[in-house]
DNA sequence: TGTATCCGATACATTGGTGTATCGAACGGG
DNA sequence: CCCGTTCGATACACCAATGTATCGGATACA
């Protein structure tokens, strides 16, 4: 029997851990500390998780799907605003693409973080791969249109999404540590720009 | 009056904080920890250091000094090396490049996590800012020189360097993400490839 | 509404790490 | 070689967090 209460605590409990997370670092986390934002006594956690390993893991899948789903809508919103009209240039679909993707500095600590404490262990690790897998994969079919919108031709999809997902990595910490700085931002979209265009080629027939 | 001891035993304690903190994780490892694999009692740490934050961020310093100057080595043999005849494309530059690039895992985690923790810090994130102006400087002349050699020029250094570290960071990551796979350290250097040829033009007159 | 079950609060014993204060040994200048 | 200084070891009091065991209130379903 699952109770709704249940859901809800449990809800909650990953809430304020990303919270937490993100503001004392994942090993400096206790659970009293989690349980207190979240309004719970520490026997709702212990009731819902075994360790704190657990209740990061399952922040992070929680959080991570969540990016994936809201960059799959903004991508349909723009395919839908822009069915008609051509995007234009590289620098377009970049601009598009960038919109929907977003640099969330609590969540670019929580998930370096994650990363650091996945590298450990061979299953963490997999979990990792996996999800990147599925954010190129949510990201490829958006892109490849857009491209294709505007006469462009991707030969190795694959490449280019790991491609990108480690440009995005790379400048995301760039623009975070000098906040207020344009000029990062400035240049994250020139190298994805770079990067698009050095894997996609023009098409030989162009509607 | 600064002792020999001091100085060997502040070595040490440096030394057994990246093992540890690359095992345990920052914020999981203890002053016990790391004076007990240094052979020290913690009564060494407090003499030396005030926290566990100051040992951190000394580590840090100090390994990603080292690791400046092991890239500088390299990139100078290189050049002796390599000293009359042409390197050739880009994808030769590329892999000198790559060869003094080390990627370490253990130093990987010990990173990523103080990235995140420094986010937290302004005066930090400037420390980290410093730390990749100083790569892409000590990175830069090698290049532009390698570059020059196969006729090529780049308008824009510093935003190439900044999306080296970019890429090598973002990189980095899928690589030992994948330990035993190739396929990632593959497709790094192709990126490193692209990116380097589309931030850079054929020089005009060519030697 | 009654009742069996589920869930989270509370209390407790325990552990492991902290920081300080003191002491003895190693060091280095004379 | 000796003495004053520096450094690290030891011992101690303290605290914060853990995990468990138990209990009472909430919840779902008849």
């Amino acid at each position: 029997m699952v109770t709704k209460r249940r859901i809800q605590t449990r809800q909650r409990l990953l809430e304020s851990a990303v919270a937490v997370f993100a503001e004392e670092g994942f090993g400096r986390s206790t659970v009293e500390q989690v349980c207190a934002r979240a309004g719970y006594s520490r026997g709702a956690f212990y009731s819902n998780f075994e360790t704190l390993d657990e209740l990061f893991l399952a922040v992070w899948e929680q959080r991570s799907a969540e990016l994936i789903t809201r960059m799959r809508e903004a991508f349909e919103d723009f395919q839908q605003d822009t069915a008609g009209d051509v995007a234009g240039d590289v620098e377009g679909v970049v601009a598009n693409l960038l919109r929907a993707v977003p640099v969330d500095e609590e969540w670019f600590r929580v998930s370096a973080e994650f990363t650091a404490h996945a590298l450990r262990y061979p299953e963490l690790r997999r979990v990792i791969v996996e999800r990147e897998r599925a954010i190129a994969a949510s990201t490829a079919p958006f892109l490849l249109a857009a491209l294709a919108g505007i006469g462009r031709t991707v030969p190795d999809p694959g490449a280019l999404g790991q491609a990108l997902v480690a440009v995005h990595d790379g400048t995301a910490l760039q623009c975070l540590s000098e906040p207020g700085d344009p000029e990062p931002w400035r240049r994250r979209a020139a190298l994805f720009s770079h990067v698009i265009t050095a894997y996609s080629v023009e098409s030989k027939e162009q509607s």
